[in-house]
DNA sequence: AATGAATGAGTATTCATTCAT
DNA sequence: AATGAATGAATACTCATTCAT
């Protein structure tokens, strides 16, 4: 059931795979029985079991790697083209692209993301590729990104990784707050301080 | 890890919280079957009925305010005396203070949290009252404290909320990379790293 | 004894209803199993929650208003047109009709009446719509025919409501003994002496 | 557990029988859970079982011959010697005695006789000894009478059965409906009616 | 006599899944 | 492809009853 080019997929295909985001995402994968996605999207409880062996069959082709490549064209090919094959001038610029990028990709499969991080904790299946999606393709592009910027001097001489991670942790914090807890503030004005705050804490000038 | 009055419950009773924290954790509050904690707390399955009316009373009870009157000394009160309520002559002395203080609770109440968070985002009765704790305890004497600082000319002029959230961040990402993702590495080292990073990142100095 | 439109029922759902009047006749609401009904029945349990949401539901289908539609037209409309629409010569010609009309009525639903009876008591859902059932449909009828046969001067100038008391205790005591008790006796010669005894008690002549 | 004077009855073992009596009433046997019985009545549930060995035998005891002569003295001894062995002087006298005699005892007994109304239905051990009792002891006693008032002409020649039956379906009817449907109207009027209707109805006289 | 914790069988109901149409 | 009736296992929860205290 992978691959599913959305263009291909029926009316009554397309509304099981709204309906199951929709709930999955509400109540969580376990707590979402078949009846309610059906009722939901308006076929027959029959009709699921159709274009998927299983329920979790279901959730693995919302939140599988192969469905993500045409559901969140975002996360592997274009976020790389996009960020890590461009050219930068310096970290603060990337910085800015990589937020902004993070940004509208997050918005835009908001109940997805949900879904994959509640999930994820519990089905090993999860683990293992998205594990492996981020070490093997995210990781070393930002490090080498990281390491570029350090050999001209601007970044710190921390591990790569931990400059990674005060990056991913400070975007990440005003991202999911700007999301959930503070939906008023002027996102461009908060990733502007946190890019200072990063620029900052990175530069190893005053102190390193 | 301790969580009612352990000394008033009997064995059973004891056993049926520690199956069902250990199961909820593992496998999430709605996958896990009353039939299958009852049978690892080696109780018959109408004993955690007396107990416990539902099994989401049996949640709640774990994560719970009734359960954070234990729990919560370390999140409200003796959080607030112990890290508030110290005198601290640096931002970065409060930081290592805040710091080692939350690595330690979250390392002795790993279960119960995840299980917390897991569920924070499926049960409204959740929500309001934890929300509310950090809203009125914990934001406004961390306000004190940032302000307090501010007043020195240790930290930026941002505003209160925005230095917060850059430490928590930081703060929480570090313990977070720590227990999940590479247990290897040195907690103290890295949490200095982070502690200079913030401390470099927040300090008014350089750009101002 | 038909209760639904029996010709569109599925022979399984026909099968869970008559399972569930017999046993429910026989042992009562309460004291009756979904899981007896459905072995009686020869299904799973499981398919008698498809076809009624609780077992309330099925208890409500089979005596409920919405069954009455079926079983009503015995005991409103073509009791009304049969029995009160017809024209009569007597009270007493009146009488034997009503008599026989019931009789025969009570005899081809005995199970879901004995359940109604039974079951009235303890479910405010059943009080109401029969009451006024018999207040708004049958008793206004009932008062029309005596009241014309008061004014011919055939019954005593009793208030309606007694003179039907009367009549209906004396021909369910004759009715009911006939069903009960004593099944060995004649009902025609019984009704007649009913009959009788009913007609000389409302005679205005002796005393009246 | 029977012959239990309620003198005899600790305060605990007069409370459990209270609350069963009233929700068994109220909800019917069936239906109600031990574990109700005992919380009405303020005391454990084990103590319910400390008295009566299961549930069953509690409903026996409130409802069975050997505790009626204590809970309903009228029942057999009473109404026997108050209705039966008076003198009377016509058939008129003796119904006004049976009537006010039942009405009285309805009126104080009402929650037990609606259980063993209720219940007897679906508990063959009820069936047997109260219609037993009815058959040997009230019913030759009501024979003696009939026949005594049919010998002295006051009553028609029909099997007595039959002009038994015709009393206590109109005095039945009478105190039915004054309990349940009419509670307002003047019972006393009610039963000088019903008193004249079986009188006439029984009389030789007009049509013999 | 009284308790109340404990039980295991039982309850109504829900579930994911199958299959004939 | 789609249906929806049917299933049997599982679910949360209740029950009458037991028993050590």
């Amino acid at each position: 059931m992978d691959n599913q080019e959305e263009k291909k997929l029926s009316e009554k295909h397309r509304k099981i795979l709204e309906a199951a985001i929709e709930t999955f995402a509400e109540k969580g994968y376990a707590a979402t029985s078949t009846n309610e996605i059906a009722k939901k999207a308006g076929v027959a409880e029959g009709t699921i079991f159709r274009h998927y062996k299983t329920k979790k069959e279901l959730l693995l082709s919302i939140v599988s790697p192969t469905v993500a490549k045409f559901v969140a064209p975002h996360l592997a090919k274009s976020f790389s083209k996009e960020v890590f094959e461009g050219e930068y001038n310096s970290y603060e610029e990337f910085l800015r692209k990589l937020a902004y990028n993070r940004y509208e990709f997050i918005k835009q499969n908001f109940p997805i993301l949900k879904i994959f991080i509640q999930e994820v904790a519990f089905h090993e299946e999860f683990q293992k590729p998205y594990f492996n999606l981020f070490r093997e393709v995210i990781l070393p592009n930002f490090t080498k990104v990281v390491v570029h910027f350090q050999e001209k001097g601007e970044l710190k001489k921390l591990p790569p990784d931990t400059i990674i991670r005060f990056t991913i942790s400070t975007i990440a914090g005003t991202i999911f707050t700007q999301r959930f807890l503070d939906q008023s503030q002027d996102f461009n004005e908060e990733l502007e301080a946190a890019i200072s705050f990063l620029m900052d804490g990175l530069n190893p000038g005053p102190r390193g």
